[in-house]
DNA sequence: TTCCGCGTTCCGTCATGCGGAACAAGTCCC
DNA sequence: GGGACTTGTTCCGCATGACGGAACGCGGAA
């Protein structure tokens, strides 16, 4: 009974020493001096002979390079370059978008994705439910920041300075039947009540009949990379029957924080 | 006569599975975008198939991702960590990190560090102060070579060759207003004028309002470390009254180079 | 439908990575 | 100064696993 090949965990075949290498690699990069190669044996469970064989493909490749005097091993000039490319091909937003369309194909609501634009928050992406259309927007479009659930998320988890100027002009403005909150009191209640349960939700405030709930979408937990709201007719997006579908939502988002 | 091990053009033995995975992350550091695996095969002189092993080990160990939809690999969350690990622990980077810091506590600036990256300037690193933020950079951003101030600071100090590529291609996209210079012979006068001064100074040339001045900060007096970019808005960030703030920004970078 | 083109898997062969042990070069300790 | 460590590096025979080549399955185009 022979194996032919080694296979990655997930099933597919792949290259045996590739994924020594990358134990490896991992490793040095929790590492945060160079490493000497009996801690890089003993933490991969190898013999100083099967790690040197690595590491001095490693130094060979530019992976790692090799101290002269201590003789100990570091992350070389390759890990770099493949750090920049990786750090410039990293598109949060990228994410953010299959993410959607991931969501809206289980669950098939209509969702929406908005960055933070000059003008406050910015519609960039819309997957579209296959429901019948009750109000569709426009890529482009800005929403106004208290009569949104989206433009709630972003007050609650942008800072303060990005969105106090366009708050103040909306509750100058006054066009009060609209406005999730009148005056600064309520406002402060309402946004901690945002951060404490992690979304906004609207039912109905810009539209009649339409609800949407919206979740801040964070990078690595801390900054904002935008918001994905779900929307649809209140009958579909609630908080009693669509718990289920808000939790899901919820989870989504939560793990979008990896 | 037979080999039994593989050795590295150094000759010490190493392992060739990894060399060989060496090149293929070189490529994908190249590529800008997504690669298709037959691209890989082409580009590493491999079949398919073998190609396929080695992308899949990548996979699994985080080193590379591949695109759901259209099939296609790009480097993974593995390598950003390299990248990040390696770009930490390398001392020049370090000081300059610390000597930003400084400088953001002393004068309250957003504070931007880029190094040289495949695509280009890319951000590492950012200071922010505590103004009102106009814009921020994010970390991972590749900069233009030819409409920032430490896309032309790059241009100035590097040597020719690695920014040529770049250059010709800002040239030819040819978005003239937002470029510092339209042809060679302004680029030629303006770089000079870098050198001789010592920075780069933006007005508004990329965002409105926003200026930048930006710095080299060379090793030993030679090398380019990465370059340091103070921005924020234009009546803070500029040549007449602000002179004295671009001196000791000035003092800084030249001091950095012991 | 049939025909690509492409990612992925399968299989027998043989190159090559593995463990174990030897060798080389410091470094400590008496 | 000399022996006895420790640590990095190389050597070697064996069986493991990577290789080339071809087949498979799927999705899009004709």
């Amino acid at each position: 009974m022979k194996k032919q090949a080694a296979k990655t965990d997930d099933g597919r075949t792949g290259v045996k020493a590739v994924e020594v290498a990358g134990r490896i690699l991992d490793l040095l990069a929790r590492a945060e001096e160079p490493v000497a190669l009996r801690d890089v044996a003993a933490a991969g469970h190898m013999s100083p002979g099967k790690a040197h064989r690595y590491l001095a493909s490693f130094v060979a490749s530019g992976l790692a390079r090799q101290d002269a005097a201590t003789r100990r091993y570091a992350l070389g000039p390759l890990s770099m370059r493949l750090g920049l490319a990786a750090l410039s091909s990293h598109q949060p937003l990228r994410d953010a978008i299959a993410l959607m369309r991931e969501l809206r194909n289980r669950l098939d609501e209509t969702m929406v994705l908005s960055v933070w634009g000059a003008q406050g928050p910015t519609v960039v992406h819309v997957e579209e439910s296959s429901q019948p259309v009750i109000m569709t927007m426009r890529i482009g479009a800005v929403l106004p920041m208290l009569a949104t659930a989206t433009g709630l998320v972003f007050a609650a988890f942008l800072p303060q300075h990005f969105t106090e100027p366009l708050i103040a002009d909306a509750l100058k403005a006054g066009d009060s039947t609209n406005l999730f909150a009148r005056n600064r009191a309520e406002l402060r209640r309402l946004l901690a009540a945002v951060r404490a349960q992690g979304y906004a939700y609207n039912h109905g405030h810009l539209m009649r009949g339409v609800s949407a709930a919206a979740f801040p979408l964070l990078e690595r937990s801390s900054k904002l990379v935008g918001v994905m709201a779900a929307m649809g007719r209140d009958d579909r997006i609630n908080l009693d029957r669509g718990a289920g579908l808000i939790a899901q939502l919820m989870d989504a988002a939560r793990n979008f924080n990896r």
